[in-house]
DNA sequence: TATAAATTTCAATAAATATTGAAAATTAGA
DNA sequence: TCTAATTTTCAATATTTATTGAAATTTATA
């Protein structure tokens, strides 16, 4: 396999992998490019590449730089912006996560708080009964998952996998 | 907050949550409708709950038996079949993450082995060594991840956090 | 500041995904 | 086995989501 079937792969399992998450195609495609890039890249470069309009590539570029995984960089007598990818892989995750978190957990546990040891009178005892019950396990579990993701993001990849797989003995 | 509106929010809210996780609205809302309930539910049931269309119902149900999330339960003189989630969240969790695991993490896991190294004259080179860095690096964490998930997957949820939430001090 | 290059926006359109509903298949009980 | 209840399938349709492309805006520099 050479290097333009490689990269031809990697582009392809990235944007899979983007729609099974939520993220569009493109946008996945657009980072998988510029992750693999040794330099920043123009939008006409992502245009070339990947066959694309420069709307879907200004858009799919501005949502990248909300997840933070993504930032324009200036280079001196080029007048047009260039993009660079996060390249850290753990600093990556780590950014994924933080938005996700943010994005998902954080508003799933607020409703959950909100729904906490509801009464009523009004319908079959055991109906309420069991909500309570499975709305307070879940809660119990979005909580921890919120403390784990916590450490996560603000600990060193090489303590993190260290500890954690270490427990695995 | 009542009953019905309470049980409406947090199926609004699975919804949600499943359609940013690439699960679309419905079999996320079917879901939810059938961990909150005390009893199995039937097709017919569900259909007046959420008003939705019984092929809908029946696809999203397979589906959600798929995940290995939800289950057929017969009932003894009742001819229609009855339907039931996990009621256990941990359950639920590591379920979901191990099929995740199979349906995502192991075939990116595999890409990622046949790109490394790969070897070409024909471009530049750095275009190849910044590649190479970067699916190495990729591998790497989705190997640990692929530990840690396996980890998760096989343990006991106290045991889990206990362990893992203990490194935060 | 004027101009042209570059970028963004957004209504229109295309593509992908989800949903319906009725026909076909299956199933349980008579 | 036959029949009616139940479930599943799948082509048609609707809905949602993504993409385009050209106009509007912004930006750098002459």
């Amino acid at each position: 396999m050479d290097y333009k079937e490689g990269r031809a792969r990697i582009i392809d399992a990235w944007g899979q992998l983007g729609t099974n998450w939520g993220i569009s195609r493109t946008m996945a495609q657009i980072h998988a490019l510029l992750m693999l890039a040794p330099e920043p890249m123009t939008t006409d470069d992502i245009i070339a590449e990947l066959q694309i309009s420069r709307g879907n590539v200004s858009m799919s570029l501005r949502s990248l730089i909300d997840w933070g995984i993504v930032r324009k960089v200036y280079k001196p007598g080029q007048r047009k912006e260039l993009y660079e990818s996060e390249k850290d892989v753990w600093e990556l995750a780590t950014q994924v996560a933080k938005e996700r978190r943010r994005r998902e957990l954080d508003p799933i546990i607020r409703v959950l708080e909100d729904v906490q040891g509801i009464e009523d009178n009004t319908v079959m005892k055991s109906k309420v009964t069991e909500m309570n019950k499975m709305t307070k396990q879940l809660l119990k579990f979005s909580k921890q998952s919120d403390k784990l993701l916590s450490l996560f993001i603000k600990s060193e990849e090489n303590w993190f996998f260290g500890k954690v797989l270490k427990l695995l003995k």
